[in-house]
DNA sequence: CAGAGCATGTAAGAAGTTACATGATTGT
DNA sequence: ACAATCATGTAACTTCTTACATGCTCTG
């Protein structure tokens, strides 16, 4: 029944059913919509295929409610399903889960010597005034989530926080070091 | 020539020629084989075929040193690469460059509840021990290249410091958060 | 009742992964 | 000389993206 582990998409969806009872495929995707990552695109090309390769292979079942009109399907995690979201929860993870994240920003300042100077001065404070609003934007949603007591969204809005303040204060460190050559 | 904004592995090989001269495709393989993020797999299957797309566009160029031998093919910058490696280097850069990084360790945090409570404290040991000993390893990585003198990988060391510290401070108050239920 | 936007998909194509095949070189 | 490993690929498959199609619902 359940072959190859999980992708993480796949046990995020599986997590989002776990978490708030059935949904639809598209209130699903406006999950992901909605996420301050963008990582999670939540295109309907891939959520819908998910959704059905995951109830071909046993970890969700669905009911369609149609009233008449155009079929409307409701999906909820099975005993199989909640028995995979555990595995993909649990250790042991896979290894990029403890190695360097991957950072659009990062890559390209290993070569950033390929600009010239005024470009280079440029990209930086884009890369500081990008990362400090949406730093702000963060803590904004942080005093929302908070009163709202969804504690897992806190602890992860948390998360984005603190890693965006690492990349803020290596990006002070990195202009300190270019502006004294 | 140049029809869409390149791909962030793309950008990186051209990065790679500008930076290191003439390459074969195994030498460029190997550089992210070593990376310390395991995001660049390096595989064969993605990076040949990446060659001959980077060629047929223009932004590379190669020349076959057969010696009766097994052809090798060295490829190396062209002026248009070099413009389309600054083009990728530049500001504006793309939406998930000052977003929140994906991070599967906090994708998975979202759901802890969903495992028991033993099981929730042995993911939160993994996980500390998991990235404490990936920061010992970048540690000793920045000790080594800081002699070298290779000033953009030092930069990106202290990236993946930064980042795998803040991770670690955001598990720290995680657990006191969860313990003190 | 017309248009906006919500909701449910599908099709074609891009890009990467795994697994395989095979030639060349090196160490013992 | 034989095995290990370095080096150069290819093929099939998976997954996601972009773009499109289409039905439903609500609002002025």
């Amino acid at each position: 029944m359940e072959e190859s582990p999980l992708t993480d998409l796949e046990g995020a969806v599986l997590g989002l059913l776990w978490r708030s009872g059935p949904l639809t495929a598209y209130q699903i995707r406006t999950e992901f919509l909605h996420s301050p990552t963008s990582h999670w695109s939540g295109s309907a090309g891939a959520i819908y295929p998910l959704m059905r390769r995951l109830e071909e292979i046993g970890l969700v079942g669905s009911e369609e409610e149609s009233t008449g009109r155009r079929p409307r399907r409701r999906y909820q995690l099975t005993a199989a399903g909640l028995a995979a979201l555990r595995g993909w929860l649990a250790p042991p993870h896979p290894a990029d889960a403890y190695t360097v994240l991957f950072d659009p920003l990062r890559t390209r300042i290993l070569f950033l010597d390929a600009l010239d100077s005024a470009a280079q001065r440029l990209f930086l404070e884009e890369a500081e005034a990008g990362l400090e609003r949406h730093l702000q934007e963060l803590e904004e949603i942080y005093r929302q989530i908070q009163e709202s007591g969804d504690r897992p969204a806190v602890l992860a809005t948390r998360a984005g926080i603190l890693s965006t303040r690492a990349r803020l204060q290596w990006l002070a460190e990195l202009r300190a070091a270019v502006s004294e050559d």
